[in-house]
Order: structure tokens, then C-alpha cells, then sequence
DNA sequence: CACTGTTGTATACTGTACATGTACAGAGTA
DNA sequence: TACTCTGTACATGTACAGTATACAACAGTG
């Protein structure tokens, strides 16, 4: 499993975690049934507590990914996409993009750099 | 001046402050020269503490955008843009688009809708 | 059935960072 | 000089992230 966490990042931990799994689920490189690593292993991988990682786990579970079994360990769901979204995510969005680009020009990269970055995420999303 | 700060949010308030600023000078909007209201006014203006403000001018001014003197205030500068790029920033900031697009499609905003949001950004980064 | 090992859960504790309250220091101006 | 407006410094309260530790549920095995 391709997942790394940064223990001197502002951002914390559990969140990297629900972070880095969600891309791989939302990506369908964790497939529906799959199991998922119980929280000790994982947590050794990445060298945190397996509390840590077991917030994550009931972060995602709470979003509809994961299904929690006392004994059956964690396990990737078939999840349908929600057909009701909230309006106001897609503003929080555009936002959060606006403040990431210019952190990124902050840093001196050009705005060109910058632009193609963002058309490639755009084309894998809809290469597929 | 167009900012706003959300109290509930789990982004520290200076950090959002920060980031709206930012967003503000790289496009711009505030010319090198002008002069930042004063801690205590700002404050006022988003409702937290002058001292949370103080604390998002002095991020800036490291970062090289402000200048802050004793009596005369913060000023915004005339800021060279650094010449060297740290190459990481460069991953960091495909890594993090990557986080935002795959938050957006669990919470069900379709692939269309994304890549759309991305191209658009994209474009005004390059329509200047 | 009893035992054992592996799973996630619950709760208390500790450290750190955010936001604030308050006092201070520097620099203009009357 | 006295006054006022600026940012600064530092102590305090609080919330939360991460950990330690004990526990509960369940499957397998003798």
C-alpha cells in the first residue's frame, strides 16, 4: 500500500491518513471487499499508534468507505456515490485551489507551471 | 478588503488569514506601497483578536510580501519573486490537488464538474 | 467447552499549538 | 514633554492530537 505520513507536517496525522486512503479509494485502487490492513500493521508501517490509524479508519467509515467489524477488521464497502451534494463544497473548492496556486506563485514557480499542472489532474479525471 | 475567517473551521484562524492575504497579493490586488490596516482594525473587521493578526503579518512579512515598522504599520512590498524554486513544493502541491479533487468526488461532485473547476483556474492563471 | 490470539474500542493522560488578555516599547505629533 | 497609535512580548486558558493501557468481541483450536 502506497501511503506515507509526515510526522513534522501541521497537518495531523489521522487526516493525512483519511487523505492518502481516500485517493486510493476514490481511484478504485482498493477495491469493494478488500480488506484492509488491521490498524496495528498499518500503524507500524507508517510508525504511528494504531489509535491513530483507527480515527482514520472511522473517519472513513463515517464517509461510507469502510465497514468496521470488531473481529472482521476493516473492509472496503461498495460504495454509492451520494446523488445530494452540498452546494456550498464546490466554492470551498475553487477556494482552496485559489489558496494553493498562490502559494505556489508565492514560491516563484510560474504561473505557466502551474497551469499545467492543473490541466493534468484535469485530463486524468476525465481520461478515464 | 474582500476576507473572511471561519471561526469553525479546523484551519488555525491566522493561517486562513495568511492564505486570503496571499491570495490578494500574488493577484495583485494589494499594490507594493500600499499601507495594511493596523492589527486592531483588521481584527475588528474579522472578529478574533489583534494578536492573531499580528501573529498572519509577521507569517507574511518572513514570506516577503509585508513590511512592518513600529509606528508606521504594516506596508505591503515590492517583492522580487524567488528565483530559487524548492523542488519539493512541486510534488507537495500535485500531492495536495490530488487530496482536494478525490474529497470532492466522495462527496459526489462528478469528474466533469472537477476537471471544469481545474481548467478554469488554469485559464485566468494564464489569461493575464 | 475452555483457551488463546487477534481484532477494534474506550478512556485517561500528556504535550503542543491556537487564540486571547494584558502590559509594554517604539515612533510619530501637538 | 505628553499623548496616542502602532506592533511586540509573554502568560494563561482551552482544545485537540497522539499515546498508553486496559478492555470487549469474536474466530480458531485443543
Amino acid at each position: 500500500m502506497t501511503l506515507r505520513v509526515d510526522l513534522k507536517s501541521s497537518i495531523p496525522v489521522y487526516r493525512q491518513i483519511v487523505d492518502g486512503l481516500r485517493i486510493l479509494l476514490v481511484n478504485r485502487e482498493l477495491h469493494p471487499g478488500d480488506p484492509m490492513p488491521p490498524v496495528r500493521r498499518l500503524a507500524l508501517d507508517l510508525g504511528v499508534h494504531f489509535n491513530t490509524v483507527a480515527e482514520a479508519y472511522r473517519t472513513l467509515a463515517e464517509e461510507g468507505w469502510l465497514e468496521i467489524g470488531r473481529r472482521s477488521g476493516a473492509r472496503v464497502v461498495a460504495r454509492a456515490m451520494p446523488n445530494r451534494v452540498d452546494p456550498q463544497s464546490g466554492e470551498i473548492f475553487q477556494r482552496r485551489l485559489q489558496e494553493l496556486v498562490a502559494e505556489q506563485q508565492s514560491r516563484g514557480v510560474t504561473r505557466g507551471k502551474i497551469a499545467r499542472d492543473l490541466r493534468r489532474i484535469a485530463d486524468t479525471l476525465e481520461g478515464t
